[in-house]
DNA sequence: AAACAAATTAGACAAGTGTATAATATAAAA
DNA sequence: TTTTATATTATACACTTGTCTAATTTGTTT
């Protein structure tokens, strides 16, 4: 339940190139055109990152052809969750209220913010 | 705006350490009771932390006979919202709802977190 | 089967981070 | 003023992260 391995930041990159997409496997083809380009990666850096990611077990690979295929395997969702929690623990000791005031505390009620966030509440009802 | 320079972790443990103490400046001896012992660091971990900040601008030292004093310099309610808008671009394309729905969605309502919430909307108007 | 082209792998390297040992300064004690 | 303690500095080193160049593999054309 603790070892939030945060990934660094491009395998991240990577790793939401590898969920937003709707087919699966992709090529590495496919996720230079969906990061690899906007970042200025080399091909070679890409498969870098995918091999790491690979390591940690965040993806799986097979190998087509002279081609290979990557799967994305962690999930987008409780992995964000976990982040964002670890995070929550580091800087506001667990408190995402806390976080919340910090963030748009001061500036009081301005924002949309606020009111999308009485919605929440609404809906958590 | 932009610069958000994310300390590592070891060196945010020390300027917590910095921020929170009553008194300041504060020695090397104080922050080895005050962080260093429970990360079970060397003082000259510490120390090299301690440089580290001062170069990136974070802390102020001065010798004092053979010892030497650490101010910080770095505000700490303006870097930790600074972290925490950073975070929530990154991994909430910049909304704290989202963050929030994602952090305590779900679970629906059963949350103390949930009331906490409201009653900072209140403040909020 | 040889040559080509496209993709992948192997390796390398600099910068940043966590951490420490050995060397040096310096105040205090003898 | 020597010696002793103690604190600091100088280095160093292993890992991680971001990136790449050169080498190798492999499917496709001649």
């Amino acid at each position: 339940m603790d070892n939030i391995r945060r990934l660094p930041d491009a395998e991240f990159d990577v790793m939401v190139a590898l969920w937003d997409c709707k087919v699966s496997p992709v090529n590495t083809a496919y996720l230079m055109e969906n990061v690899g380009k906007q970042k200025g990666w080399k091909a070679p850096t890409l498969i870098s990152f995918l091999t790491r990611l690979e390591e940690k077990g965040f993806v799986h690979s097979e190998k087509k052809g002279k081609e290979r295929q990557y799967f994305p395997v962690a999930q987008k969702d409780s992995y964000i969750k976990c982040v964002a929690l670890d995070f929550i623990d580091r800087y506001f000791s667990g408190s995402l209220v806390k976080m919340v005031d910090t963030v748009y505390g001061e500036e009081k009620s301005t924002s949309d913010e606020i009111d999308e966030m009485k919605k929440w509440i609404q809906n958590e009802i």
